[in-house]
DNA sequence: CTTGACATCGCACAGATGTTCGTGTACCAT
DNA sequence: ATGGTACACGAACATCTGTGCGATGTCAAG
């Protein structure tokens, strides 16, 4: 299932969660969903709720209040954008089919009586590992099983380069995209962010390939060039048009394990 | 304020705010955490909850249902007791004052119907990182020495290939032994050991040279040679009798960080 | 046109959940 | 004793919130 071909109403109730739990640290209510993605009726948000979780886009715990969690490895394996880092999220991002819904307030996700949680100066930080990657699959976890709250990694801010947010990790799995940088077994963490800067090096989504790996970025004009570390000549860089490679994140830091 | 000032209930109630929240993706409701700190009472929960968020440790949205999160920076800085993660939390780690308040089963942390995701049990554990390790310099430090609370990294025990015991961490500073594997700015983490098998790398004190470098190692016959991961050329391995290496740790990771 | 799957709506209802309030106990200073 | 404070209990109360169900609209296949 790609987040692409979910209904433009399903695309945003998961923006809509994924946002309101950033900002809230719990998940949003049925109500609160509908609210705010404007579905008037509760039981049309289960509807769709339970729709996403056949797909295994989210989990939900039943009769329990705000009981809902997004899947994010599958978010990620599907194409999922990662773009709204903190800002309201671009309602152009989700497809542009002029759709006879009506449009949405949108704003905020947060009440008013509940302003964001505001976490100053936190020195430390977790980054989740939400799952594997590995050339020629996918970000690759059980669709329908939530990542696992336990495998995290606990850094102090100071140790990376970037800002400590949207961060997470991927256990890199099988021989393919070996090269100097990243083994088998390796740990990458990753920042989430739509776009990245030539030389960086980021996951991508190639669509029509449907898989996603980890490459140097560079950009030629309206295609981008995907280059594999491995300076072996059987890796050859990928260049596809922007607009079919779809970067889910870029790498802050590898981990390697040695045996 | 200080976590371990805190009243055993309050500890209790945070700690399992904490594990509910990891394992379940989203917060307990009053009731649950009663149940499970052993207080009948849902006024209780909500005069300790609220105490617990005057002192800045959660927060909390009124007449919300689960409208709570804790606040881990504040946490952490009053000195929580991260790494009983993953296990049920050990009492003896929450004060001794023999409460008169009746203990509580406090085994799961979730509820029946909603069984946990069952991991290959993680434990957790902190690394210090100890300093820098620069060829020219040796590492003065020792492991059981302080250290500063704030640098650490915190890891899953299945994360790595050892035991997690005796674990330190130096941070990689200048060029000098650059190699395929340890760039400048690397954090490496150690095993305090005395000996290592071949083909490990290890840290090591060169008598004569005054200096610790990471290398391969490789014993011969009453001589030790350690190999620079460098293939460049002009990075000879060092052949030293053996008396005459002290082995400081073993590497059994390797953080990088990218820029 | 009929049919049926799909998506939606509105609403009532039950259960889940936070809050309030009266009461009790222990401790401590006055 | 007296009063105050901190903490605890339980029950009643008011919402919040998920679910169930019938009705409606759309659209493509038969």
């Amino acid at each position: 299932m790609n987040f692409s071909d979910l209904s433009e109403r399903q695309q945003r109730i998961i923006h809509f969660i994924v946002e309101f739990t950033r900002r809230n640290h719990y998940p949003p209510s049925i109500r609160e969903i509908g609210d705010h993605v404007c579905i008037s009726s509760t039981s049309v948000v289960k509807y769709n709720l339970s729709k996403l979780e056949s797909y295994g886009f989210i989990s939900r715990a039943p009769d329990k209040s705000r009981g809902l969690s997004v899947n994010f490895p599958a978010l990620l394996a599907s194409g999922y954008p990662l773009q709204q880092n903190g800002e309201p999220f671009q309602e152009a991002t989700l497809g542009k089919k002029t759709s006879t819904t009506q449009r949405a307030p949108e704003l905020e996700y947060y009440t008013a009586d509940e302003p964001p949680v505001e976490r100053a100066s936190s020195r430390r930080f977790r980054v989740p590992i939400l799952g594997k990657i590995a050339a020629g699959s996918p970000i690759a976890v059980n669709p329908r099983e939530a990542y696992d709250p336990e495998d995290w990694i606990e850094l102090a801010e100071g140790l990376l380069n970037v800002p400590a947010d949207n961060l997470f990790a991927l256990r890199v799995q099988g021989d393919s995209m070996i090269d100097a940088s990243v083994l088998d077994g390796d740990i990458v963490i990753l920042r989430h962010q739509e776009t990245a800067e030539d030389g960086d090096m980021v996951a991508a989504w190639i669509e029509g390939d449907e898989e996603t790996t980890l490459k140097f970025l560079q950009r030629e004009g309206p295609n981008v060039r995907l280059i594999p570390a491995n300076p072996n000549p059987e890796y050859q860089p990928i260049v596809r048009p922007a607009d079919k490679v779809r970067i889910n994140g870029k790498v802050v830091s590898v981990i390697r394990v040695l045996k």
